[in-house]
RNA sequence: GGCGGGGUAGCUCAGUUGGUGAGAGCACAGGAUUCAUAACCCUGAGGUCGCGGGUUCAAAUCCCGCCCCCGCUACCA
């Protein structure tokens, strides 16, 4: 049986999460997961952060804080937004904390190493003999060789915008002390990126379908693939092996060569704590296992390229990505999510006064699924109000509310001398309705969601055409199987629902009187003249407590900017 | 500069490999209804599919040019 493996980019643990990422890696792997299980299949959610880089070192010494406790602080803020929007990893875990990362690393190094796709090469950096450190292109200021501004940083001109070479930086400034750095030669690897093109991964790429968004850009990718950097000389992230640094010292090997590997280093401490160790190659090795990779699109060039030549390099029977369903960006109305320019908002304060379902669904319908989105607090209270509560949430309420004043709150049976004309009017108002387990196998959440709101408009459509409170005034058992059936319906739309909102399906599946969790009630497929078998027998049951599911919320105040 | 994406009803957006008079939700207008969270149901109004060329029997959908918006640019992943 297929397994599925599914990982999130790995969020670097030097901020918060905003909800550009929620919507890019995130939420879409979580419905993914629980879409998958509740189908029946074997699913591992593997996540946790990236803790290496520069910019760490950056953030840990301008917070005054430990590397690791730096890297600790936001692993854990991280996970507490991932907690409070419901999103569930199997595990979570970090690559400067998960015991099992510095050797699963190293350990890519040496067979990369051994199937000759590493490159050893001098290059010239800059050097800060009083810091006694190479300076990173973020360590150093200088003059900006196309406009004369003196302010350039390392990597740009803010003044003109120019992308600097470092190296060709004028009067080169060392951040920390001020001092001119010099050039000095020094060693590094590169991964051989065109060879493992050209030897099996350009072939690979070809031979897989790509969402369209991918598609184009990995194109270019496949043309221009160049040899890349994967060591650098600093203290903090995974040594470089001893037994293959040939002499040299002081270096770790880079961060995006680290980072994916976690999704692997991670998966194996996983498998231990479960007490099989060996048991992540069947994870990892096994063709059995679809590994899926959600990512932003600034992450496709690593995932679709980059690792998979790594995971095929290595010689050990790496499994390929199966799919990438990268999203677009999604971005606050008026611009991208950016916590430097502020154009942002406390996600974590958002969600201690919106329910945090509600953003799940309002994210959901807006998906940056095939261009760049936005979110809009105005639009998610419309939203709710309209699809959430109106629709879905009032249905719900029309129809239990009904049975509990003239049915002592106990579902009717469903008289089999009606069962032909209400069903045949039911499968009349869903003819047009689709699975939305199928758009979720297929990466369209988007759409997957507009399916359960669509059934649930079906419902509503029956309910107006079956009318009840009428029927119940001259034929209380016609009433009764009307109702019945709208019950039956309300368990679809709860087990539909619960990727989405798994609270408020739950509540949904109890204010019906269901036991156990909703979640694993299975996938029920749309009823039809061909699934005829679709109701449960939900007739006598008493029913929970009820209450309103979406209640509905104010309109906000027009935004000042 | 290079690369990628986008410009479709007032708003937010869908529109598979070109083909029945271009769609949804919101908002708006009219009607119907009263079980329900001023909800539900029915009907209607609405668009030169960024601009200009071209290919085709036929293009929002392919090609060329142009104009805007956005993101990325690989030692801030």
């Amino acid at each position: 049986m297929t397994r599925h493996l599914v990982t999130s980019a790995l969020p670097y643990a030097n901020g918060s999460i905003h909800l550009g990422h929620v919507a890019g890696a995130y939420l879409p792997a979580d419905l993914y997961v629980r879409g998958l299980r509740q189908m029946g299949e074997e699913v591992l959610f593997v996540c946790g952060a990236d803790e290496h880089g520069v910019a760490i070192t950056i953030g840990a010494e301008q917070a005054e804080q430990s590397y690791d406790e730096y890297v600790a602080h936001w692993r854990e803020g991280i996970k507490r937004t991932f907690d409070s929007l419901g999103i569930e990893f199997d595990t979570w875990s970090g690559t400067s904390i998960c015991p099992d990362h510095e050797e699963m690393t190293q350990e890519f190094f040496r067979q990369l190493d051994d199937q000759g796709y590493l490159i050893r090469r001098e290059i010239e950096q800059l050097y800060c003999a009083k810091d006694e450190m190479y300076l990173a292109d973020r360590y150093v200021e200088g003059t900006c060789y196309s406009c004369g501004a003196e302010n350039a940083r390392g990597d740009e001109c803010p003044a003109c915008g120019t992308w600097i070479e470092t190296l060709r930086l004028k009067e080169p400034r060392c951040k920390l002390c001020g001092e001119a750095p010099e050039r000095r030669s020094t060693s590094h690897w590169f991964l051989d990126l065109p060879s493992l093109r050209d030897a099996k991964v350009a072939d690979w790429i070809k031979s897989r379908e790509w969402k369209s968004n991918v598609s184009a850009f990995i194109k270019g990718l496949l043309k221009d693939a160049p040899e890349r950097a994967i060591t650098r000389d600093m203290t903090w992230g995974v040594p470089v092996p001893a037994d293959r640094s040939a002499g040299t010292s002081g270096k770790v090997l880079y961060v995006w060569f680290d980072a994916p590997i976690g999704y692997i280093s991670f998966t194996k401490e996983w498998a231990r704590k479960q007490g099989r160790e060996e048991d992540w190659k069947l994870w990892w090795q096994n063709e059995d296992t679809h590994l899926v990779h959600f990512i932003g699109k600034d992450n496709i060039p690593f995932h679709c390229l980059v690792f998979p030549s790594m995971l095929w390099g290595t010689g050990q029977d790496y499994i390929m990505p199966h799919a990438v369903p990268a999203n677009e960006f999604y971005q606050l109305a008026g611009g991208k999510f950016s916590t430097s320019d502020g154009h942002t908002f406390d996600l974590e304060a958002y969600l201690a006064d919106t329910d945090a379902e509600v953003v799940r669904c309002y994210v959901t319908s807006t998906l940056p699924e095939t261009a760049d989105a936005e979110f809009n607090a105005n639009d998610l209270v419309t939203f709710n109000n309209a699809q959430l509560a109106s629709n879905l949430g009032n249905l719900g309420s029309r129809v239990l509310k009904f049975i509990a004043k003239n049915f002592d709150g106990r579902i009717p049976e469903l008289d089999p001398a009606h069962t032909g004309d209400l069903e045949g009017l039911l499968f009349e108002c869903c003819a047009d309705c689709e699975d939305p387990g199928v758009d979720i196998k297929a990466f369209r959440f988007r759409r997957a969601l507009e399916d359960v709101l669509a059934l649930a408009t079906a419902a509503n459509v029956f309910m107006q055409r079956c009318e009840p409170w009428k029927t119940n005034k001259t034929d209380a058992a016609l009433a009764g199987s009307q109702l019945n059936i709208l019950c039956e319906w309300l368990s679809l739309l709860a087990a539909w629902l619960a990727p989405f909102a798994p609270h408020k399906a739950q509540e949904l599946w109890l204010q019906l009187g269901g036991e156990g969790q909703v979640k694993d009630a299975g996938w029920p497929k749309v009823p039809g003249p061909d699934n005829p078998d679709w109701r449960t027998g939900l007739g006598g049951r008493q029913l929970g407590e009820l209450g309103t599911l979406f209640p509905r919320m104010d309109a906000l105040v027009p935004a000042e900017n």
